[in-house]
DNA sequence: GGTCGACCCTCTTATTTAAT
DNA sequence: ATTAAATAAGAGGGTCGACC
């Protein structure tokens, strides 16, 4: 038995159980339509799926329990599932490329910038043992490389981009890294003590992305968009306190309570006349600004 | 050396049966 | 009719041998 196939094995028990519950019988019949659909055997024991379901919880996080009422599996929800998601996205993304090696003419791959994240393990066992770290960091607005030596607090990932949350270890100051434009890494054997107080949702809760507010107060934002695309934006939040104040046959209102920063102006700048902000008077200037210089070039 | 299935016993929960 | 006991069904989990 390969590990390929214990992997797809653990995805398609998760996949049937994230569609609904199920007994174990119910989940052996998935699997052995799999097994006829993807030309491996997935069939397993009892003892086998047992096992199979302690993996998954050590290996994914999710927790899957039986309930002997209606004699079904289900998947404990957690609050973290956003981590989850991306795990169990990233696994099948990983089993579609697996699969599909085999003709790989008929995939035309995103040419993507490398995102950084070979050094995620090595940070991630630092954040975890709270252990220093030190890397060269290059700014990507100069050319200029300096080496950093920081106590990692947390990792985040924003539009794309994954981001490590850091202590300045002399300054006692938050700092926040872009994981591609940081290379070798290395992790010293120093401790040090992680702040009590440091919750990283917390931290980011008003932020649009990532710069944290320290500065900052967040504001209640009202903006007005146009069907079709407000049903994106509905289905693909802006923000994480984003919620529908009313809808209209043409548009739906939303409001968002968040820092505005110049990252959050350019995205509703970007969307153009898709968006009108109702709400506050300040991102209405500065959007209007946006739009005027544009106009001004012509 | 790790994974899986077979076997076996225990534990949990639901249902049925018996006793009050 | 209510409660207690017996039974059934299926999970939990340890061990061991077969197989890569």
């Amino acid at each position: 038995m390969s590990t390929r196939e214990t992997l797809q094995r653990h995805t398609i028990i998760i996949n049937r159980l994230r569609k609904s519950d199920a007994s174990f019988e119910e989940i052996a019949d998935k699997l052995e339509l799999e097994s006829e659909l993807q030309g491996y055997d997935f069939n397993i024991s009892k003892r086998t799926f047992q096992r199979d379901i302690e993996n998954i919880e050590s290996l994914y996080g999710i927790s899957i329990k039986f309930n002997f009422s209606r004699n079904a599996w289900y998947i404990e929800e957690v609050d973290n599932t956003e981590a989850n998601a991306r795990l169990l996205e990233a696994f099948d993304t990983f089993n579609a490329l697996k699969m599909t090696n085999r003709l790989p003419q008929y995939i035309d791959y995103e040419k993507r910038r490398p995102r950084g994240t070979e050094n995620m393990n090595g940070l991630l066992h630092a954040i975890q043992n709270n252990l220093r770290v030190s890397f060269t960091y290059q700014k990507y607005w100069i050319d200029e490389k300096r080496t950093r030596y920081v106590e990692p607090l947390a990792l985040k990932e924003s539009i794309n981009r994954w981001y490590v949350i850091t202590m300045d270890a002399e300054k006692k100051e938050i700092r926040t890294f872009a994981l591609d434009r940081l290379s070798e890494l290395e992790i010293t054997n120093e401790k040090f003590n992680r702040p009590e107080d440091f919750d990283v949702n917390e931290m980011f809760k008003y932020s649009f992305g990532i710069i944290s507010g320290v500065n900052f107060e967040p504001e209640d934002v009202l903006l007005a968009f146009r069907k079709p695309q407000a049903e994106y934006i509905r289905s693909l939040k802006l923000h994480h306190s984003q919620d529908v104040v009313k809808e209209t046959k043409e548009e739906i209102l939303f409001s968002m309570k968040l820092f505005i920063t110049e990252d959050f102006v350019q995205e509703i700048v970007s969307q153009g006349s898709r968006v009108k902000v109702l709400q506050p008077d300040s991102l209405i200037h500065e959007v209007k600004r946006y739009h005027q210089e544009a106009m001004d070039l012509y």
